[in-house]
RNA sequence: GGGCGCGUAGCUCAAUUGGCAGAGCAACUGACUCUUAAUCAGUAGGUUGAAGGUUCGAUUCCUUCCGCGCUCACCA
């Protein structure tokens, strides 16, 4: 989209103009008295009579949002911190040269407003215009102002224009910046140290997932953006910070989708001498207190549900509980305990499923534990919207937890879903070097078997483990999930600011052609 | 990657069976000293995403490409 010449000149012109009249075009400061919300804050209230005796004086400072002008007088809308106030502006109050300066103003200037608080005739709270200081032109013409952005491609690529025009979009990332800061603070206060660990790894572990890949050019090696901090911030627990967590991106070259964008926020937090239960009860607690702290309640709205994440509300169910309760009622008897234990149970239970008009996908050559978490996610998964807490993953697809003492074929671990998302993934951390060597040998089988996102063998890792590593219960939380389900988006790119588009080929060429001019 | 859909003025959207490409807002000129979707009078604004094809004639039909959305597969 190339930029509107004719409205971009017409308004360098006025700037122009507007620095004849002695104001600088991009002046350094305004010295403002109260924010626009401060104001509809403290005089919100105060009726026309309290506003005159004594008069209240102020000055502000936004963007303006409507302009009316009439003759020698006229109203505009500033706008700051997404909420906006009246001022009226009349010839008489702000001089002649202050009057030119008002008609060189476009929809989107940055202006400071001195004067003081009056009611209109309607009624409405505004600030009775004595000096103008002009801070910064929009050169370019802003969205229709009833309609707002709505283009969706748009909104994504001119976040910014999407952020001037709809107050709801500013609010999800309001609201995003406290459940990071509820986190962040919940963690604190229980003891954790905020780290950061590296996001160039030579090796990408951590998680099941491929990796992006990069060159550092002085060293002449491969580097990969990572996919997990989890194995950094566990050789940080064998190095005695007991209790340690990172929140930052994490990065994987896979599809995208609804839930799902090339980069991600995790928080990721490990906790010794407890187990997944230890670490689950952490992680429901410190999103218990996030619900409050960013909505003030407990109940959040998703779609045509409502998620109620009081605490009487969590459900715990192990995976095999879940298949059996979710079980379709056309895939004829449902599993027993025994039937997840073999080759022949899991795929008779495949082929009920099946019969039953499900999509599930089957290798006889993968391990009877793969296919045991492919048919919790096909049949279990859409019911979880309200929070769910899932225990007891197979071995097979969790290479990095420790096995239940008496059922070696099953881990300690535990995923947290709510809205049919999958938004948190904790387990008893596998400590055991040895043990640990074993899994990544049967990851490696996987690998040759051409599973590129199996996991590697981390010699280092094993090396850490080796020093010994206190038991420790981990989790990770996917916080543009929690964001999403906090702000009842329904895309994850809802909720990042600048979420990964293709790049804009024809503007490019065009800005370049604007430069070289 | 597969399937479906969308792309028209800066923004939000129209355009009959294939028959002169339009409206509102924004912009420009003028009037107006309490308006709030301000009003009134006038003006300007387009390679209909791109390229090609069919046709006397294409925004409309066909092909390819680009971008976006939804969905399936994979993935958290």
């Amino acid at each position: 989209m190339a930029l509107d010449d004719n409205i971009y000149e017409i308004r360098r012109e006025k700037l122009k103009k507007i620095e004849a009249l002695g104001q600088p075009a991009y002046p350094r400061k305004y010295n403002f008295s109260h924010t626009v919300p401060q104001i509809l804050g403290e005089y919100g209230g105060q009726t026309a009579e309290e506003l005159e005796a004594p008069r209240v004086n102020v000055r502000v400072a936004g963007r303006i949002m409507a302009i009316r002008l009439m003759g020698k007088a006229g109203f505009a809308h500033v706008q700051q911190d997404g909420q906006r106030l009246q001022i009226y502006v009349k010839k008489d109050a702000v001089g002649d040269a202050g009057f030119e300066l008002w008609k060189l103003l476009d929809l989107g200037d940055h202006i400071g407003v001195r004067g003081y608080l009056f009611r209109t005739r309607t009624g409405e709270l505004s600030i009775h215009a004595e000096e103008l200081t002009f801070l910064s032109k929009d050169l370019l013409p802003l969205p229709e102002k009833w309609h707002g952005l709505q283009d969706v491609e748009l909104r994504y690529r001119q976040r910014y224009v999407d952020l001037v025009m709809n107050p709801e979009v500013r609010e999800v990332f309001l609201k995003r910046s406290k459940l990071v800061q509820s986190l962040r603070r919940y963690f604190d206060a229980q003891g954790f140290v905020e780290v950061e660990t590296p996001m160039m790894q030579p090796m990408a572990g951590g998680a099941v997932a491929r990796p992006f890949k990069t060159h550092h050019n002085t060293l002449d090696m491969d580097l990969f953006l990572r996919i997990a901090p989890e194995l950094y911030l566990k050789r940080l627990t064998v190095g005695g910070f007991d209790r340690v967590y990172e929140i930052n991106r994490n990065f994987r070259n896979e599809g995208i989708g609804w839930r799902w964008n090339p980069e991600f926020t995790m928080l990721e937090a490990y906790q010794a001498y407890t187990d997944y239960l230890g670490i689950l009860d952490t992680t429901q607690a410190s999103i218990e207190q996030a619900v409050q702290d960013v909505t003030g309640g407990t109940k959040t709205k998703w779609g045509e549900d409502e998620i109620d994440w009081s605490h009487g509300n969590w459900r715990r169910m192990t995976m095999r509980e879940a298949i059996t309760k979710f079980w379709p009622e056309k895939a004829d008897a449902t599993p027993t305990r025994e039937d997840f234990a073999t080759h022949e149970g899991v795929k008779a239970l495949v082929d009920r499923v099946r019969g039953a008009g499900v999509n599930l996908a089957y290798d006889a050559a993968e391990p009877v534990g793969k296919t045991v978490a492919a048919l919790f996610e096909a049949i279990a998964e859409e019911h979880l919207v309200q929070p769910t807490i899932i225990y007891e993953f197979p071995t097979a697809v969790s290479p990095l937890s420790k096995q239940k003492p008496d059922e070696p074929d099953w881990t300690e671990r535990f995923e947290m879903f709510a809205g049919k998302m999958e938004v948190a993934n904790g387990f008893s951390e596998l400590n055991d070097p040895e043990d640990q060597r074993r899994r990544f040998e049967a990851q490696l089988k996987e690998r040759e078997r051409g599973d590129e996102e199996a996991h590697q063998m981390d010699e280092d890792y094993i090396r850490a483990l080796s020093y010994g590593m206190p038991p420790a219960g981990g989790v990770g939380v996917g916080l543009d999930r929690l964001a999403m389900l906090f702000t009842d988006s329904h895309t994850i790119r809802d909720v990042i600011l600048f979420p990964l588009l293709r790049p804009e080929k024809q503007v490019a060429a065009e800005d370049a052609e604007k430069t070289e001019k």
